[in-house]
DNA sequence: TAGAACTATGTTAGCGCTAACATGGTAGCG
DNA sequence: CGCTACCATGTTAGCGCTAACATAGTTCTA
């Protein structure tokens, strides 16, 4: 038999107040508080106020689920990174959540651990919040992640690297500035270079640098070993790679690391083993991390600009959120060769 | 007049597949669907998989938001730290999102800036988007987000120090790691130290060492003088602090640093001005940054778990979650003096 | 063999908000 | 004064999903 004789159903959802209840203290309808808090240009002054008031009186937060469900978007903005453990993300990460913050869209963070699977999962996760729009790391992307997002109609921006992009593109070149430091390196009259980097294939970005490097020494005539550790990069893993170059290449003059943590790593680590750099062994980096400039000797790296990075691609994002016309659909911020006493 | 003659609203919403055609494909109703999908053991293994083949099918992707609504609860984990530029905060963050993800839920990251007021706005957001739990940093909370806090039924944990909380507890005493390393600095037969912190008053746990340390300090009869700088822990903070303790304090043996920035850096200010650490001058940090575990001589420092912090933090609330009894409201998860050269 | 217990699925009614359209009032204009 | 334009607010109808309850079939139990 059906449900006659009950009475009403039980209850759903939290007994947090709601916009109706908002409306009732203010006297007015619950469209016209939505309106006060989201588009307060569209309400007279005095009734604005008097929302407010009632807003603070009965304590009301907004359900911004339900708000998102019926406008069919989110101030959400899904930011996709390879990595937490690398700092270089933590600051393209800062100078994003800053920007975005500032105009009230909240970071979603994911993580896929250089997983282009995990991606694909996240995106999906991601697209289910109707976030307004999805930043992520890199060019790369598993032909099931492209189908998702060839069917999305909101802003995507890649940023770390330049390229074919899906939509808007802030980076810098990778193979360029591998081919900036061996010159450097060459340039220094080093002519037995190997080339240091971490799994390659999963920071590809770094095998980039490297194809750009192996390029410049061939011109050259010049050999470029490569030695690829099997840890991503940490000041250990750079001492490991040290000790690999010494006994794998004893005419080694120079190594050309993938990232200032290994090279840093090797760098104290040749102090340790009282090594002289550049005299014995010179050692080069890549990203400008605020701890190679603080060893001694200080350290040869390419500074990438990173919180700016993350800042202007906000900027870009936010401008076509904005409806404005998108000034570059691709950025290249660049990126500068500090010489420091390692090289 | 009325809306009489018009054909039907112009649709809204996005053109996205939803449930109610996976289901028409699968020939069984929506709510299977969901069921399939959500709580699949409630759900017989054939209609299961022929709801699964659907999907993939006309391609649909869960809206999460209408979920949310329905069920008056998203899979978002809310976590509130002080900083990103912070490497602690990152590791906590990383042993968080790790266990988090692993069961589906989603972090919400949240940056205060040290900003009780900030954090309110934050906590205020995050509870219109129907979080799971909340997560933050310290134990410190403005009225108003107490207010709010006050009035919510799901786990708050707070994390990094050790005390009175709101509900659940993972962190350390820091007013005891603040002892532990003066006693260390006496032991080595040090009479003259200096505190050197930078903004006590928002990284208050860095005060809470102070505190701890000055107790020791006195009750050997001993000064205990402290620098205040007036920047974040940072590398070229930790040489000023240094440069400042030579000029303010002439006699002094021994520097005890709120954090391993800014002992390292001002042991590597040390030896490009040809200090001998700790010769002329002993120096000790906190936090055991691998950073200070590289360089010569090792950074005596005090480690704490951030890692694990964050890990055990997020396993507390999941059991909460599960609805499986809390086996601690409040965790310990104590520090390592680790010593090494410089003191 | 009646009925309790369980399994698998369906029906109904929202969750709290906002887009789209409607309406009444005031101002501007020739 | 009739017209359009605009401003401030209201009414209606969902957004896409799931909780709560309903129901039909099956198995178990005394």
């Amino acid at each position: 038999m059906s449900n006659s004789n009950a009475g009403p159903r039980r209850r759903r959802g939290s007994d947090q107040p709601t916009l109706k209840q908002v409306a009732d203290a203010a006297g007015v309808s619950p469209i016209t508080v939505s309106r006060a808090l989201n588009t307060p240009e569209r309400v007279n002054e005095e009734t604005r106020k008097r929302v407010l008031e009632a807003v603070d009186q009965v304590g009301y937060v907004p359900n911004l689920v339900a708000g998102s469900l019926a406008s069919a978007s989110s101030r959400f903005i899904a930011v996709i990174v390879p990595s937490l453990a690398n700092a270089v993300f933590i600051e393209v990460i800062r100078g994003l959540q800053e920007t975005f913050e500032a105009r009230g869209y909240q970071i979603l963070l994911g993580n896929t651990d250089y997983d282009l699977d995990r991606e694909y999962q996240l995106v999906r996760t991601f697209l289910g919040w109707s976030c307004s729009a999805l930043v992520t790391a890199g060019l790369r992307h598993s032909d099931a992640c492209l189908g998702l997002l060839g069917h999305w109609d909101k802003p995507i921006m890649e940023v770390m690297e330049l390229g074919e992009a899906l939509d808007l593109n802030v980076g810098l070149d990778h193979q360029e500035a591998g081919r900036c430091m061996a010159r450097h390196l060459l340039a220094r009259g080093h002519r037995s270079i190997v080339y240091v980097g971490a799994c390659l294939d999963r920071d590809y970005r770094a095998g980039m640098r490297f194809a750009g490097h192996r390029e410049v020494l061939e011109a050259a005539c010049l050999d470029a070993p490569l030695i690829e550790l099997d840890r991503l990069g940490s000041l250990e893993a750079g001492a490991a790679g040290l000790d690999q170059v010494l006994g794998g290449f004893p005419g080694a003059r120079a190594i050309h690391f993938a990232n200032d943590d290994l090279a840093t790593g090797a760098l104290l680590h040749a102090q340790r083993l009282g090594l002289r750099v550049p005299g014995d062994i010179a050692i080069a980096g890549f990203n400008g991390l605020t701890l190679g400039q603080h060893v001694t000797p200080r350290l040869t790296t390419i500074q990438s600009p990173r919180e700016t990075m993350g800042r202007l691609a906000a900027e870009q994002v936010l401008r076509r959120l904005d409806h404005q016309p998108v000034t570059q659909r691709q950025q290249d911020v660049g990126f500068t060769l500090m010489v420091g006493q390692s090289t």
